[in-house]
DNA sequence: ATGTTATTTCAGAAATTTCCGAAATAAGGA
DNA sequence: TCCTTATTTCGGAAATTTCTGAAATAACAT
């Protein structure tokens, strides 16, 4: 596949947003032209759009499987997998957000009840620390707990929801220019 | 400053997600040690306690000072600076996750907006793909406004959004075992 | 079976990030 | 000024991650 310009700088800059979010260059990469592409994409097609080694394109293909962002279909007459990634952004974001979730905080809420636990027998260690330790714990538990209602609520409330949080924006702190049409890049 | 055995898991625990987020190792042992410790450390006592480079903790420090995630405080007849954790841990993930927004989330808007203009003159790249690229921008963008206004409530404000996103939550689906008791790991 | 094509695995090469330690800079005293 | 202490800078060492290319595996057809 032959990518032009804008679709070679959307892949790339992709790339190296990738690498800042805990994916690595080719995976990120790979999702991007899957993304842009439209349409599924053979494995050796896109070691040779991106050029990288076949190898290289598996392995990351596993990966963005893993965090459920791209599917796998058939063309007929071809024995080959095709690629596609999930075009719906809000799945896709949702399923990023999950992967993390379980990833980073989930462990750290275990780890941290596990010292909450071993604090007991921990003579060397102050009430004050302890009490830290505890307030991170909770914090991360009241966060993690909200965030999976959150996330149970339907495409449809949540965008209401978020319209809501807009709302209550507005009448708490009342718009220094109340222009009331649309204003994009803020800062 | 010695570590009690439980401060030091929590440290190494830190230490490691720490570097599934942004921060490299060092970087999150020095913001958990902080936090534990409660107290303004000088810099080469955290060196000593976590056993790095003096040049490492200075490297380190100004880091998480870019974060705005500690303090520099002074002691009395004490020439060196002393650095301390937020312990106000609302504040501190919303410091984080602006420094996060305005480092990987802006830089891909501006990059989307560029893709988008470029288009225009970019005649090897189809309708449909410049179609993708704007949902893709549209999608960051709303998520984005949606932030900052989200952010610009006081907390008293946020913390009750919150509430009433697991009340619409409870609302929708009507939980499956109405135990209505606290009931916190729910994975 | 044997050949052909698709995919995965994996050891080590290459690239990148993190870290140390020496030297440079800064900021006070004396 | 010169000495002492605190901090930063920075070249390159060490550790880690990413990527390649070759070999192994798999899956199908003849």
């Amino acid at each position: 596949m032959e990518l032009s310009p804008v679709m070679e700088a959307f892949v790339l800059h992709w790339g190296e947003m990738g690498s800042r979010w805990g994916l690595n260059r080719t995976v990120a990469q790979i999702y991007a032209l899957l993304y842009v592409a439209g349409k599924p994409l053979p494995a050796d097609e896109i070691a040779d759009t991106l050029k990288v080694a076949r190898s290289n394109v598996s392995t990351s293909i596993r990966e963005l499987q893993s965090w459920g962002l791209i599917g796998r279909t058939q063309a007929i007459g071809d024995r080959r997998d095709h690629f596609m990634a999930d075009t719906d952004l809000w799945i896709a974001a949702g399923r990023v957000a999950d992967a993390r979730k379980k990833r980073e905080i989930d462990p750290t809420l275990t780890a941290l009840a596990k010292c909450l636990s071993d604090a007991r027998t921990d003579d060397a260690i102050g009430k004050d620390a302890v009490a830290r330790i505890r307030a991170m714990h909770d914090f991360l538990d009241a966060a993690s707990g909200w965030y999976e209602q959150v996330r149970e609520l339907p495409q449809s409330k949540l965008e209401t929801l978020m319209r809501m949080g807009a709302k209550v924006a507005r009448l708490e702190a009342p718009a220094k220019k109340p222009k009331k049409k649309k204003g994009k890049g803020r800062r």
